[in-house]
DNA sequence: GACAATTTTTGACATAGGTCAAATGTTGGG
DNA sequence: CCCAACATTTGACCTATGTCAAAAATTGTC
């Protein structure tokens, strides 16, 4: 768990008693590139770690997959309706590589935010930034063309431009796949 | 603080104890129609719990407004630069009644979220919940039409719909004025 | 290493919503 | 109660990006 507990750290500093309470409650898992972690309509029972590899969450929405987010090594990945409201979830999650993740049950993982005061800082922490990063993004939906919004997006995120195809990339920025590769060819 | 403990207790039930520990850590204040609580390039120094009136944050673009967000009763205003980054703020914030509201130093709000347990989960789950509204307006943005958008948010949040103006309800949707004022002239 | 499947590029055309400016309506302070 | 300041509506015209479909490039698999 090396690069997720790095992670962690960088967002709050946990102590050695609370990394091991970690470990003791996450079970190693492997998924193929294509695998679905989340599916809208069911119930998890989980979160996944990320330690090596990229997923991406979308919505289907009228048949079409919107990307929401990417989570590459050191992030986590869950359901929101799930872990927030107890509710199956809306989107879903699955994998863009071959991935090695951390399981922890939804309910291990509340009970030590209600129980480890780190871990519910840390928790506070990521939403924070999360939020953080959506909130930019919005104002750069609303103030950037779709050609600005994909140069900021290469620069925010140089890994996942390189790692995630382009139809995934244009649905996150909100743009057609057709618009998306007509100012990749523009722009050389 | 009737109003404002009564929503930290909907988001995460809080002993007496920690309300008193608010309580003893805040001071009432009182703020005119059009005032600024925030600003951008300045450090705030607290954040402010709304007893009364409303509040809208928003960024300001080339010379434009851009609504962000709008605080009722209940709601907590701050600069997420400074509070999640110890920057100064990018946004600002301004009253939109009069206002009544109970002021608290960004310093001790981050001492009761490092100390104490039940602070802490209330803070990760009020950046949740904001995260997942924001989550579901931008995928709005994906897939509704402007009218569509603005139909959304008056079911969502009326009583923002009926007290706040059209130009900065229109920022928020991420519509011109214009457009909004011809939605609405249509629907009838 | 060649074919099938998938991904990306390109073309022709359509449109939702933007822009700018003027007209009208509403509101609060003296 | 009236005027100035502010908020909303309306009009004429424009453009960035969408849509749909076909061609080209890339990738994975037997």
């Amino acid at each position: 768990m090396k690069r997720v507990i790095e992670t962690i750290r960088a967002a709050y500093p946990i102590s050695p008693e609370t990394e091991q309470a970690l470990k003791d409650s996450v079970t190693e898992c492997r998924f193929p590139k294509r695998y679905q972690l989340v599916k809208a309509g069911v119930y998890v029972k989980c979160a996944y770690f990320i330690e090596k590899g990229m997923t991406r969450s979308f919505w289907l929405v009228n048949g079409e997959e919107i990307t929401t987010s990417f989570s590459c090594e050191g992030g986590i990945v869950f359901s929101m309706d799930e872990l927030y409201y107890n509710k199956v979830s809306e989107e879903y999650v699955e994998t863009l590589e071959d991935v090695v993740a951390y399981r922890i049950p939804l309910e291990r993982l509340l009970e030590l935010f209600r129980t480890n005061i780190e871990l519910a800082n840390w928790g506070r922490i990521i939403h924070q930034n999360e939020y953080r990063r959506l909130h930019r993004s919005h104002k750069e939906r609303l103030t950037l063309s779709a050609g600005e919004r994909y140069e900021a997006f290469k620069q925010q995120f140089p890994q996942v431009c390189q790692r995630a195809q382009l139809g995934y990339i244009a649905s996150y920025l909100g743009i057609t796949l057709s618009t998306l590769s007509r100012l990749r060819g523009a722009k050389k």
